[in-house]
DNA sequence: GACTCAATGTTTACGATGTCAACATTGCAC
DNA sequence: GTGCAATGTTGACATCGTAAACATTGAGTC
């Protein structure tokens, strides 16, 4: 993770640490170029050590692309927290917890865009049992936030309980699309301010989809109480309010 | 893309459509594979000719995964299209919208699950211009059904012509990442039942993030006519209505 | 009908990659 | 100190993408 060590020409036999080296720099590969950048070859290189020393802390290059998206994923969460921080607290619990979903997808995007490299290799396709290869990024931080949001949604009472249940998956499944879609999807084509657009309409309509209604983008006290039938607002615009 | 000529060991030097035999291997290996099992010296092999032979119809190997990754696009529209057509219509207009809207997005997930070599080629990320990398796609039947069908749904009512821009995209980027997350995600790993649940689940927020609001989902006249303030329904259970 | 030539395939070869087997070096335990 | 297990290295092999040089053929042209 550090700086030093990862460079070539060392003066001892052996690393010392070949393991943390070599999936640094296997990361730093990720970074620049996706999964298909993680080449064993180079990553050894840049360590400074022969190809094969990585055997003896990897599998094979199987193994070691999986270390690094676990890494690459841990980047993810770490960003979506980081944004979760970021923005000003709510004194209203309820636009609080709206606030807090909304970072966390912001979150989810701006790393996918800041950093596609990654966040492409945090999905790539890999075979294997899924359960070990997710339950790291489920148990994360990032990710517990956003059950623990819907859950002061429900709380709360701006989220009907009827429709608590599956929404981290509809909101999950928003937000990586819109991300899948910008870095290897037609939206990568778009001039930056048009983007910025979209990505506010999706986020609105994310919210709205998980709600089963809209809610007031600026003004007072829009959000009804957990009573049925909780009136609903009238509109919103497509453009780009909200950073 | 037929059956003959595609296997080894033909009579004459000369194999008379070497282009599209080795692109329908190649598309077989997709549909195997990924496109990481696109391979050009596989391909050849398979047609039975030299894998320099391959370099007389296609620049090289990314132009070769290109053209594998339009064939697989054309055929997720094809799908759509398909799921389109097999549902019965309904009488209402409005709701013969949503009942389309609905058939394209099932349309689309179930040519992920269904193929899902196909559709990871269909997205597979690749540099060049993107303008071009996806300007069939959005031409293509499958996706004018879509911009069709949401013009419908303003037409008639349901939509408020105030939540139609972006919508598309938010339907797109929805099932892309539902889609996504089944292939390449977590979602992978759940049984068929509850996997189900989820799509509809996320299929319904879809529509609702569009709509801006619920829509009944079995009884009768649930939908108002474009006034404003039109009255929501009451609720959706997150279970696997719809098939 | 023979000749020409551009189109189409083939052979050979090179560099890069993942990986294995055999060998070298070293730190640590006794 | 000695011996052994851990850790790196060298060399080799199969596969892949790709370039250069060569071979075959079909389609015109006289």
């Amino acid at each position: 993770m550090d700086g030093m060590s990862t460079t070539a020409s060392r003066g001892t036999y052996h690393h010392g640490d070949l393991a943390n080296a070599l999936s640094s720099a296997a990361l730093d590969l990720a970074r620049r170029g996706g999964p298909e950048a993680v080449v064993l070859r180079e990553a050894a290189r840049q360590v400074g050590v022969s190809a094969t020393a990585a055997y003896r802390h990897f599998a094979g290059h199987e193994d070691l692309i999986e270390t690094v998206q676990q890494l690459c994923q841990t980047e993810l969460v770490g960003r979506m927290a980081a944004e979760l921080a970021a923005g000003v607290p709510e004194s209203d619990p309820q636009r609080e917890a709206l606030r807090r979903l909304r970072a966390l997808g912001r979150g989810y995007v701006q790393f996918a865009q800041s950093e596609p490299g990654l966040f492409r290799t945090a999905f790539c396709h890999r075979d294997g049992p899924l359960d070990e290869q997710w339950a790291a990024l489920l148990a994360a931080p990032g990710f517990q936030e956003l059950t623990a949001t819907l859950d002061a949604m429900a709380d709360t009472g701006v989220l009907d309980p009827a429709h608590r249940v599956g929404a981290e998956l509809v909101a999950w499944t928003g937000v990586h699309g819109l991300s899948m879609l910008i870095l290897d999807g037609p939206l990568g084509a778009l001039p930056a301010a048009e983007l910025e657009g979209v990505i506010n309409r999706v986020l609105d309509a994310i919210t709205t989809g998980i709600l089963g209604r809209e809610v007031t983008p600026g003004g007072g006290a829009g959000i009804a109480p957990r009573t049925r039938a909780g009136g609903p607002t009238r509109r919103a615009s497509a453009g780009g309010r909200h950073t």
